[in-house]
DNA sequence: TATCTTCTAAAACACTTGTTGCATTTTTCG
DNA sequence: CGAAAAATGCAACAAGTGTTTTAGAAGATA
């Protein structure tokens, strides 16, 4: 049984309490959970107490009245579901508003990135890097705003070989790699809400030809889901109008990660000779230039 | 998160839902908790939904009404609470190799996202943000691993308006952009060591033009630290043989949460055009495609 | 005991809740 | 295309909510 930071206050407090508020109290130390699943009034009638006490408790431990009090204890069960979400609560709220809302987003985030390390989580992306590590080749498709993500996961493969192609050609020829796709491939298609009319398609189309399909999205209904042979899930909830792509982007370098593990030596080998190309091609700048002017 | 008998009871009839039940169920799915915890109207605000909605969910699942619904969850909750000793067994859980090195990388990726939030970024973030939003354009530099940082920037600017500027053509068209830059604009260049050479001679190409230069990067003695009046700094530390681009992609949305925020109404505006064409263009899959096979 | 203060019970209040019937829109199918 | 059916939004409803006010009961003080 969890008990929050409410539990001490009610316990310090409780002395200098009416025998009504006492009772009230004591039936809340029992059954804290019940605040925010039942109704006060029905509160009131297990505590064997008049409707008026529990606000009147409410506003004694220095509430504004009964639903903040109730407001407390739901959040109480909302980070009991997973002790990250915590650290979120914990906002001091100092700043102006503006770096209120980029505090809020940037815990939220971190807390949605630290989710994906539920069991479940993590047993699904290990059941797919295994899939993608025994494909033949892996086409990679998420159009849009999943476009990043499946660019990243594509770009940081194509350090470790030749295995992945992105199915993102200019002109409206996106698809056309699939032409020589076999049971042999893997598709790794991205999408969320609103899913993509077009990747749906691609998607469906590389199944009828016998790929298998693998998907990083974001729901367990999303329509990927019901084609796809293994299913990664993440969150896109933020503080904004629009979706994150945080833990999407985490999932799949999670997934390199994993992929360059399998073969550690070979990565390494594949990693020294795009350094060599890389630095022959005069790619990167070498040192800081110095300011010329 | 715990996730009872009615998630899949729900994901079991979801595809026999209406568009509307759907999006109610959906929403359900990812917040389980809140059923309890909230009254339904605010429910279904929440989950952009009609009341009478979630009243017909209820009853589409076999509930007598909705009410009963709430006491499922409830009770979910309510036992959840007590049989946490098996969430205590899925801490340390020893897992496979791979879940290990899946489960530190997640881990290391939350706290470098939660960072972030130390007064110094947001001081950075907040500073940044003002400066970008007074800028008439703002072009968008990201080049090779930051691409999907600067595409995703990009990308979700344009749902807001038409301020964005992707510098990334192609056939080497990426700088053609900057042909008409003036004084009055901003260059927001996003680039990780090794620093890629094309993007630093676009960057100082540009500040000879009178363009400002704003830069999300990796370090206090990056190349473009010297040429840029604001810089947003963030951690690139990786488990992996690669840099993880998972704190730049947190950075790049918040700063388009807080543009958004400084205009809140006119951004509302700008989405509902997007969201109006978007669908007038067919982009998106508005129903799940029954299976024809 | 008389008086004052504190506490409790009950009722009235304004408001929100979950629900339902109806008109309208959208989809389906002949 | 047009009729039938399904799905949706809207507004009204009764019931229940948390709160406040009131009057009276209980207890303390002198």
């Amino acid at each position: 049984m969890q008990k929050g930071p409410l539990h001490g206050h009610i316990i310090e407090r409780f002395d200098d309490m009416s025998i009504q508020l006492q009772q009230a109290a004591r039936h809340i130390l029992e059954h804290p959970q019940e605040v925010a699943l039942v109704s006060m009034r029905e509160l009131s009638r297990n505590a064997g107490v008049q409707p008026s006490t529990m606000t009147r408790l409410a506003k004694f431990l220095g509430f504004s009245g009964y639903e903040d009090f109730r407001g407390q204890h739901a959040d109480v069960i909302r980070v009991g579901a997973d002790g990250f979400a915590a650290r979120a609560l914990q906002r001091d709220g100092g700043g102006t508003d503006g770096e209120g809302l980029a505090q809020r987003m940037l815990q939220s985030l971190s807390a949605q990135v630290a989710r994906l390390c539920e069991p479940d989580s993590l047993l699904r992306l290990s059941t797919v890097a295994d899939r993608l590590g025994k494909a033949r080749r892996i086409y990679v498709l998420g159009l849009r705003s999943c476009h990043s993500v499946a660019w990243h996961f594509h770009y940081v493969m194509t350090l470790l070989g030749e295995k992945t192609v992105h199915l993102d050609g200019p002109a409206g020829t996106s698809g056309d790699a699939l032409i020589r796709a076999t049971a042999d491939d893997v598709l790794l298609a991205i999408s969320i809400s609103p899913y993509s009319l077009h990747t749906l398609e691609l998607a469906e189309a590389a199944r009828e030809k016998g790929v298998e399909i693998v998907t990083i999205t974001d729901s367990e209904v999303s329509p990927l889901v019901t084609i796809a042979e293994h299913v990664v899930l993440f969150s896109t909830e933020s503080q904004t109008f629009f979706h994150t792509l945080v833990p999407a982007l985490a999932v799949s370098e999670v997934l390199c990660g994993l992929l360059a593990s399998h073969d550690r030596t070979g990565a390494l080998e594949e990693l020294k000779r795009a350094d060599r190309h890389l630095s022959s091609m005069n790619t990167y700048a070498t040192s800081i230039p110095r300011r010329k002017i």
